[in-house]
DNA sequence: ATTTTTTTTGCAACGAAGTTGCGTTTATGT
DNA sequence: ACATAAACGCAACTTCGTTGCAAAAAAAAT
């Protein structure tokens, strides 16, 4: 485990720190998606909050994470398979937040339809977000 | 149209004001989404911050506008035809973000596709949003 | 049309969220 | 082990959003 944190960290090139490494491990041992809040309670406040929000930061330039659209004013980040291994951002599948307990987990298995936009839009990037109960709440 | 911005409000059960009037006008004009500063931009800040936040609400919990999900951290408001016309509120189309020119389009004509969950989740509201550049900015 | 009641507004104060600059510390490559 | 580069923590600051309250405006009632 130890030893994969690093590996990720170094193969996305990113310098292997304390705080990079127990945010990785976040990532990696959890199923849904983080806040910065989120992250900041699970760290204990053992890290400063900018340190926090410039790990995020780094995370994404890097295409370690990525973010979620939510309809309220919270941004959560997402590890995802793919762009664990991969170097390359492709997530396209569906993102699930549960009104219950509040999580967000990536259907990694539900792909995104296709659309049919109206003339002259073209599309970059597709989105999709459910909300409802989860498996575990129901 | 003065007329008619007084009608929508009174059929919503919304006192006529000076801000409310504005308010609405401005979504009545763009073709686009709102954001709260764009809203303060537009109206001069003629209006105090919390006038416009609390105008927002109103709109929103009488079903004249809705919130649009967006990966950045920023609320975006959009008032659609089924909502300014019928109180009952009908989003389910698909909602357009031109990487451009930054403007926020409800495409109305684009509904979202039913998709198949795992076992165990249950769908309250489901929301797409696509990135990407649209007809004006192609 | 005037008064009463209700709603909305602006102000001030506050709290949360996010950013920036800078000196110090820590990691990396040779 | 050392030089260089990156990351960290701190402080200060801006932006965003909320709440309480008194004054003003709109709606309802007479």
């Amino acid at each position: 485990m130890e030893a994969q944190i690093d590996t990720i960290l170094k193969s996305n090139h990113l310098s292997v720190t304390g705080g990079r490494r127990k945010i990785l491990e976040l990532f990696l041992s959890n199923p849904g998606a983080l806040s910065h809040s989120d992250i900041e309670k699970k760290t204990e406040e053992k890290f400063d909050r900018v340190t926090v929000y410039r790990t995020l930061q780094a995370f994404l330039e890097k295409g370690l994470i990525h973010t979620i659209p939510t309809a309220d004013n919270s941004i959560r980040y997402a590890l995802c398979k793919d762009n664990c291994s991969a170097g390359h951002h492709q997530d396209n599948h569906v993102h699930f937040i549960c009104s219950q307990c509040g999580s967000t987990l990536c259907l990694d298995e539900t792909t995104i339809p296709s659309i049919r936009l109206p003339k002259g839009f073209v599309a970059a990037r597709v989105e999709m977000v459910v909300n409802g109960v989860c498996k575990n709440c129901k």
